[in-house]
DNA sequence: GGCCTCCATCGGTTATTTACGATTTCTCGC
DNA sequence: GCGAGAAATCGTAAATAACCGATGGAGGCC
């Protein structure tokens, strides 16, 4: 992937959230945590239909990217959400990519002919 | 890429989402739009150190992912932000990933090892 | 028709990602 | 220290993604 000297560093930093939420088994893992508060590794294995190692490797990507980190419960080594990442992606997303102020799409003149295949409930 | 069948739909439309984000220059091109509004491709040519196959290539994930959507405008085509998905991604990810009730991490006992590098301004 | 511009797509190369089993490292309790 | 269990890392094969130049189709203009 080349490298786009104009970008901002919020839009890089965004896309290297983005790219770590982009596989199923680590959106998986980020809601479970989201849910449970905080996990083991183990309970991620048993979670995905997938090696350990390979869940291991995912959860690396997370904490690479910033996501999730290392926590302590009981002296036990856990993993938690970095709250405050999932918080300013969400306002990326509102804030830079559709401002609330914005008209963030003209009305098609037109029907698209590039309508999604599945509708997304909104 | 294994499929996961305990995932939601939900949950796998969104990892397709944050996939179609996870590059610099797809997430410039949304960011250019919601500035814009609108564009057509050679306006991201311009904006991109990249090959016009390469953008156009680009603005294909992004409309395969139900991201962008093809409108006109004086009867020319373009491309526009489809803005009912950004919004439903800001709001998983405030919603689904971090829910505003619960405590999403508990206090680390412990200062973590993994601190991230560059420290995101939130 | 002939030519130009714009842009999507094709073909191919290289880099990255995903996934696995095997191995190593770490962390307990004894 | 020693063994057991959990988790990280290594090595590697297969799949996917990123990028480019070349090609071809659609639309506008002379």
């Amino acid at each position: 992937m080349k490298m786009i000297a104009s970008l901002t560093a919020e839009e890089d930093r965004a896309a290297a959230i983005f790219r770590a939420l982009g596989n199923p088994a680590r959106v998986r893992i980020v809601t479970e945590l989201a849910k449970r508060n905080a996990c083991v590794t183990g309970d991620f294995v048993q979670l995905l239909p997938l090696a350990q190692s390979t869940v291991s490797q995912h959860v690396k990507v997370l904490k690479e990217a910033g996501i999730i980190r290392v926590g302590t419960i009981d002296g036990e080594t856990c993993y938690c959400l970095e709250p405050g990442v999932v918080r300013w992606l969400a306002s990326f997303c509102t804030n830079v990519c559709c401002p609330p102020e914005a008209e963030c799409c003209p009305p098609a003149e037109a029907p698209s002919p590039y309508a999604r295949a599945t509708p997304l409930s909104l």
